[in-house]
DNA sequence: CATTTCATTCAGTTTTGACTGAACGAACTT
DNA sequence: AAGTTCGTTCAGTCAAAACTGAATGAAATG
């Protein structure tokens, strides 16, 4: 399935593609090599050269490793091989949406179960803090319970999903 | 409505409920020192002395002065004055809860718009690219409508509240 | 008006993290 | 075996960010 447009276009979109969710991932607090590499394997859906990554982002290999390596652990990419090849190849994870969330959703409940603990610790007749702290861990749970929904919505999409 | 338990215990919670603040507000992105100012206001309900920040958190007057801004331009905490006092006061802002999720919703969007903004941009052949986009907006849409829901939880369990 | 008490600003320091590129070992090729 | 082609690692460089503390100016006090 290759495109048959117009390739100088369609290679621009793709810089300036890349180049917004290297952006992106920065404000997630990801490396913004790594964000580029992300898009770019978003972008192309094929799989990529780690060679090519390189090249193509104008990075060292040093840096294609360690960016790999974290959206690798992540659960975002997967590395494949190519038959008769050898370099590694990656490309989008398969359920890499779900993942992303299911992430999110482990940070949000790490905070909530520490300022439970807290909670527990105090004195009895710590009435108010009690009330302050219990404020905070309820926003926490209900953004663990957002992205729980998210997840679902993520998920019944896929289930919906006839393609390929 | 002061709490009347054993004291040492509580500043004890305190300091160690502070740092752990601290360190989630790092995770999220916001310096570390900020994520304590906004812990110890939290725990410690009254407004609390410009000059009394810096001298329990032991950092200099430069970086409170910093941190209250950071905090107060997102909506965190609340500049407060007391009568007779010339110092400023903080205290945590109204609906801080519901204000620092519609902030994850502004970035969420913003990041959904960029992605549609791409889309929009491509040929009309670029189906399978379009594709891969569309599920990385439908994503971002699914986190921007989870996060709604978390929203309106909180305000819900804000207009049920019937305290003070 | 002189002094004190504030909060902010800003130049300088320290710390943190990203990134590079050389070195290395493993796996493959000839 | 010698030589390539890989990916990873690690020491070092560089830039950005956090943080400090002195200087500044505003506001209050005497």
């Amino acid at each position: 399935m290759k495109e048959t447009s117009a390739l100088s276009d369609i290679e621009k979109i793709r810089t300036e593609f890349v180049e917004k969710i290297g952006m992106v991932a920065q404000g997630e607090g990801l490396p913004r090599i790594a964000g580029r590499v992300f898009g770019l394997l978003v972008f192309d859906g094929e799989p990529q050269a780690f060679g090519d990554l390189s090249e193509r982002l104008q990075v060292s290999r040093g840096s294609i490793s360690s960016s790999v390596r974290l959206l690798e652990e992540r659960g975002l990419i997967k590395r494949t091989s190519k038959l008769g090849a050898r370099q590694d190849f990656f490309q989008l994870a398969p359920n890499a949406w779900a993942t992303m969330i299911e992430g999110a959703k482990k940070r949000t409940s790490a905070a909530h179960s520490e300022i439970a603990t807290t909670i527990d610790e105090l004195p009895f007749d710590a009435t108010s803090i009690r009330e302050r702290l219990g404020d905070y861990a309820n926003f926490y749970q209900s953004i663990d319970d957002g992205l729980g929904v998210a997840l679902k919505s993520i998920n019944k999409r896929r289930s919906t999903d006839a393609s390929t």
